[in-house]
DNA sequence: TATTAACACGAAACCGATTTCGTGCTTTAT
DNA sequence: ATAAAGCACGAAATCGGTTTCGTGTTAATA
């Protein structure tokens, strides 16, 4: 076994100081040519590759950025995650990846370990129980002591700082007003207990653009599961309200659930019912029939959080006059087998 | 902007010793009690914690371990991802992702980039294409650093550490022999380029099993497909062999767009047609018809290599006589709707 | 009263780098 | 010959902790 060498090993093999070595390894003007040569020849030899700890320690940046998300299984944080990961390795950056499992306590676990210096700073969406209590001081404490913080998707207008986020409202207001101009009349929605962020604002677009074009919103259209769905829940609405000709889920898991649903109560998607979903992911693609859905680009925002949180730890505008952006993604309705104008 | 408070500070404000603001905070007997309360009571008011870099630096552990995976947005590898964050995470260990993508390369210089005291441990998976070049010197070289290393699914031979996978032979033979004594005659495989290793024994497992079972084994029914799939291919074996009566497929996606292609064409799944995946994630959940597959229990592999890796970070036997361990999970056949006796 | 033990704390080394500030020696200018 | 410059390098501080070893003071023992 070939234990790690240090400046240390090199300066005393070399009979020199440890700084002639750092300075040498710098290639720096004030070592003679061949001492350099002679140092760094060994240094190749040896393969001595700098501790990262100890440069971090000196440096007081540590090239890693936290990233807590409530969910790794799931495929949208797992884009945007791909989006963040790409960034950062791009710019010589580590991603350290705590997942709070949508609980508040582990967010805060999470990100008191973290801020001890592990972390250049964060990239986070918020878990559920945190947006349910409402409770931010967590967050608060890191941005208090300076350490960048950028949010993403489920965000709060609590905390001061950088945000990346899809506009859901416009979102759900465009694939609704698409199922009106197909024709749709009685268009449902399928959605989660609203202390999720998110999805109350899914919920005002998809109202918004049924009172723009002058349809009653019938809260007996509008269905709200738990989180963790259960299956038997699916079906109240659509007995109840067998005519629904066109249904939006705030979600892809909902929108395959009710395809089958339906399906399985001989209703024909697209022809007798349209359903479109939010999360454009692998189930969108794969189904059967393959689901129109709402690309939420979270690769894209991955890239766009990454990059507001480098350049702000690698700006040296000391605090007190910061400027906090909003970076609002643009949502694309992407159109498939599961809507069509009846 | 409260900054982080240190020993220092805390020493210089109480008028004591770093070393005696450092025992206090440990509760050492060396310390008087009234001292004690003194200084952790200031440290309490202040929210004094250690900074990590500097345990790191000294103890030389740093409480990181470092997952290299080929992909995050792939059901399977984000499952064992949740294994190994769970366990880490409750034995105090923070997990450090990066994504290979495929790339020999990229596994390379992330590994370099870990390896440089960043991480107590390495779990990963190969890239394809490290296992197409057949090269693992970044591997050995962590090993002969003394880096512990756990392998899981993606694994070789060439290198010695400790590993999980499922056994893939087995399962394969356990899925076909399934469908054999469902009364399946005509099975084929779809599967991908045989240099994952993984795939190659899928293929033995689905071979065997129809020897045993006196069925000829017939190439034209074995479907090639590359790694990132094409729609197109899937057509050639089916319409070649109209008369196929269960399709084994190595992952979940292939055997969602064979059902789909087989729907497409008239065939019912599974009356006419029965359907075995590998992986099973959410697609073999939510298709329709519900997908039969072979669970590999990602998460428990993933549980099993953080065991693994921290017992080994943590144990002091110092190496040369060290005992890897193969740990096999065993793979379990989850039948759903795309399977029934014909 | 002299000696020793116990107590409570501080100095300093150490982990592995970086960086500032000196300093001895050679070379050049006066 | 002497002072000033320049070169090549080393000592030491620093980042923020932990830990070993000493040491001055007090209390217990002979």
């Amino acid at each position: 076994m070939k234990r790690k060498i240090t400046l240390k090993h090199i300066a005393r093999e070399l009979d020199v100081s440890i700084s002639t070595v750092s300075k040498a390894l710098k290639n720096s003007e004030e070592i003679s040519r061949e001492t350099k040569e002679k140092i760094q020849a060994f240094a190749k030899l040896y393969n001595y590759k700098p501790n990262n700890i100890a440069i971090s320690l000196k440096n007081k940046k540590t090239k890693n950025i936290g990233v807590i998300i409530p969910d790794i299984v799931h495929h949208f944080f797992t884009t945007v995650f791909r989006g963040i990961e790409k960034y950062a390795n791009d710019k010589g950056y580590n991603v350290i990846v705590c997942v709070s499992d949508e609980s508040f306590d582990k967010e805060v676990i999470n990100m008191e370990m973290l801020a001890n210096g592990s972390i250049d700073g964060f990239i986070m969406a918020l878990s559920a129980e945190t947006q349910l209590k409402n409770d931010f001081n967590h967050l608060k404490q890191v941005t208090d002591q300076g350490i960048p913080l950028v949010l993403f998707d489920r965000v709060t207008d609590e905390v001061n700082c950088d945000k990346v986020v899809i506009d859901d409202q416009a979102a759900a207001h465009m694939a609704v007003s698409k199922m009106i101009a197909d024709g749709r009349k009685r268009i449902a929605l399928v959605t989660t207990e609203n202390y999720l962020n998110v999805s109350s604002k899914r919920e005002d677009g998809y109202k918004q653009a049924l009172k723009e074009h002058n349809i009653p919103v019938r809260d007996e259209l509008i269905l709200r599961l738990p989180y963790q769905y259960e299956d038997e829940k699916l079906s109240e609405v659509f007995f109840a309200t067998q005519e629904v000709d066109a249904v939006l889920c705030v979600n892809e898991i909902f929108a395959i659930r009710t395809i089958r649903f339906l399906q399985d109560n001989q209703l024909q998607v697209p022809t007798d019912v349209s359903v479109i979903g939010f999360t454009d992911g692998i189930l969108s693609r794969l189904s059967n029939p393959t689901l129109s859905s709402v690309a939420q680009h979270g690769e894209e925002m991955g890239t766009i959080a990454a990059k507001m949180l480098i350049d702000k730890v690698e700006s040296d505008v000391e605090e007190g006059d910061e400027q906090y952006h909003t970076e609002v993604v643009e949502a694309t309705l992407i159109e498939r087998e599961s809507t069509r104008s009846s």
